[in-house]
DNA sequence: ATTATCTACGAAATCGTTTTCGTGATATTT
DNA sequence: AAATATCACGAAAACGATTTCGTAGATAAT
């Protein structure tokens, strides 16, 4: 049952290997008489042609990479599955990689994609990315890159998101509508378009309801989740405290949970909650959490789909292209009235 | 930036191609001054070497498949993320398939990698999946399988799991300590070998408790979220009701939450619950999940890092061994005295 | 009868690397 | 001076499949 290859096939029914090869491709050439030999033999010593010959050959990996910042957030989970599902169709594989949002990781990685190992990339940015020489180098070099919700607006592809803007604008305006006026806006990382985006939102809500922004509730926070803790507590323990948060991703809104349990805020009576999240759990937390939930696995879907349609065409160069697919308000209990 | 190869460096340095890869292998054989106006070219033109090529020489292919049953489970995606970090290490890649607990897709996957594709597989079975022959086969094909939490005892190679057994037991012990005597358990799949030891483990304590087996007390649920659904209902609204329900696999914990929000049946007073989960969220909701928690990430890398020793001896075939790597029983309310 | 077409197959090049085996040119030993 | 060893490199085979091209023999067309 072990690694059969044409020769062999060819040496059993002495034929010629070319013959075997154009048999098993039903080639026209190839009487059908002979081609009913070579497949029965074919399925009885199990034969499967060795992947990286054909690479080699006809210069596709049937391969794609999917690089996410990190897996332990199940929105880019159900990213991947849903690519996943789309590539199971197209008969590729693919190989997943994370970058942990680490810059150098992100470009390490893409330098071992240079080569011909996969077909075709897709990528959510590490949130420490500000520079985009080894995403055009990729892309240069043939390999043509998909992105979904951490997009890069500079280079020119298609680029699969979520309604951010519009998102943060209706979350923030959830809030306000629960007579919040205090709100405060944890954002993860300036390089990042999404988080732009939602604050963006976040500040055409509050300027349409007349609420001054102020600068000390908007948080930088970062992936640094000891600093994110310290931060949090000197916002909701100082004298400018906020009557809510709108965390731009769920790591953040978690964290609120946390801090508040250890410093007696509670939720909602003391601190409304909102935050983008594909939490499983959110309906069960204590209390339950209001998210905006992005469409994830269909983004992975969408991706991928776009993806192999390039692919099909042998085409490196993809049109620059936005798709939006909308995020969904569930209201719970971390923003209910009191 | 594109695709430059061995014979267009040797070109551009009027040598060998045989040169080229030698001096860029740092062979012996090339003088010193050859060697650095081959590397200063190679890395000016920005020169990788093409993957397949490579394997197609060295039937080596620097890349191992990891299968799961699914990914929306974080102690899946924890195992991946540590057999990923492993495999950065030894310069590997990885390919990530899910078999959604459907037996006929992982044999398709496995087939899939019969021919080469990989060098090595990281395994955990799909809760369908009765019989192996898919799996000898592959080995047969020379490429080593290690198992992880959902092992196969029928095939002799490494498995990595927890100590199910005993920490079914100390679930047990707890919920018996916190004064329940009616303790149900939710079982996933007859054929699974985690869920085998956790009842077992189940049986033992409620055994040296005195407490007589009522079968009517085990529950057979399965992947139809529905199904789980009725039996769960006519469980907690039938004439024997549990006073505590021990799950198996945290899906069903998050279903017992969901199921006793709808019926109205409070945890911990009317029902003390506890589950084997990895889920980050435990200690957020509502009440907090007492959890045993498994090494999850620790389980991937052990896993990756036995493969990759084999590997590296060029032996596909893993001597039979049992690594076990303790669970941590996490005490949170919704086993709370009361 | 001669030429053209078709059929069914094989030889060989090709993809990009690695590696074995030579081989001239020095350098070293006897 | 002759024999041997060392050095630095090149030619070519190999990995396994695909594909172009060539061709022997059969058949069809003129």
């Amino acid at each position: 049952m072990s690694k059969v290859n044409l020769k062999d096939l060819a040496k059993k029914l002495n034929i010629s290997v070319s013959s075997v090869s154009k048999a098993l491709r039903d080639s026209h050439e190839i009487a059908e008489e002979t081609k009913k030999k070579v497949r029965a033999l074919a399925l009885e010593l199990g034969y499967s042609p060795n992947p990286y010959a054909g690479f080699l050959r006809n210069q596709k990996s049937k391969t794609i990479a999917l690089i996410a910042p990190e897996l332990t957030n199940n929105f880019f989970v159900q990213a991947i599955s849903g690519a996943e599902s789309i590539a199971q169709e197209h008969d590729y594989h693919i190989l997943v990689y994370t970058t942990n949002d680490d810059f150098e990781r992100e470009r390490s990685i893409t330098s071992h994609l240079m080569n011909g190992r996969v077909d075709g990339v897709i990528l959510s940015l590490a949130s420490t990315t500000q520079s985009y020489t080894h995403l055009t180098d990729l892309i240069e070099a043939g390999i043509p890159i998909v992105f979904f919700d951490r997009i890069c607006h500079e280079i020119e592809t298609a680029k699969v998101t979520t309604n951010d803007f519009a998102s943060g604008f209706v979350a923030t305006e959830h809030l306000i509508n629960n007579s919040c006026k205090k709100i405060a806006y944890l954002s993860i990382s300036d390089n990042l378009s999404i988080d732009n985006k939602r604050k963006q939102g976040y500040f055409e809500a509050l300027n349409k309801h007349d609420i001054i922004i102020d600068d000390s509730l908007v948080i930088k926070c970062s992936n640094d989740e000891k600093q994110n803790t310290i931060k949090l507590k000197q916002l909701l323990n100082g004298s400018n405290k906020p009557d809510a948060i709108f965390a731009s991703i769920e790591k953040l809104a978690l964290l609120t949970y946390t801090v508040c349990n250890e410093i007696g805020v509670k939720i909602p009576n003391d601190l409304k909650v909102i935050s983008f999240s594909n939490l499983r759990t959110a309906s069960l937390l204590n209390p339950s959490l209001t998210t905006i939930t992005q469409q994830a696995f269909e983004m992975g879907k969408v991706a991928a789909k776009i993806l192999f349609k390039y692919l099909a065409k042998r085409s490196s160069i993809i049109i620059n292209e936005n798709i939006v697919l909308k995020s969904e308000l569930t209201i719970r209990n971390s923003t209910r009235k009191c």
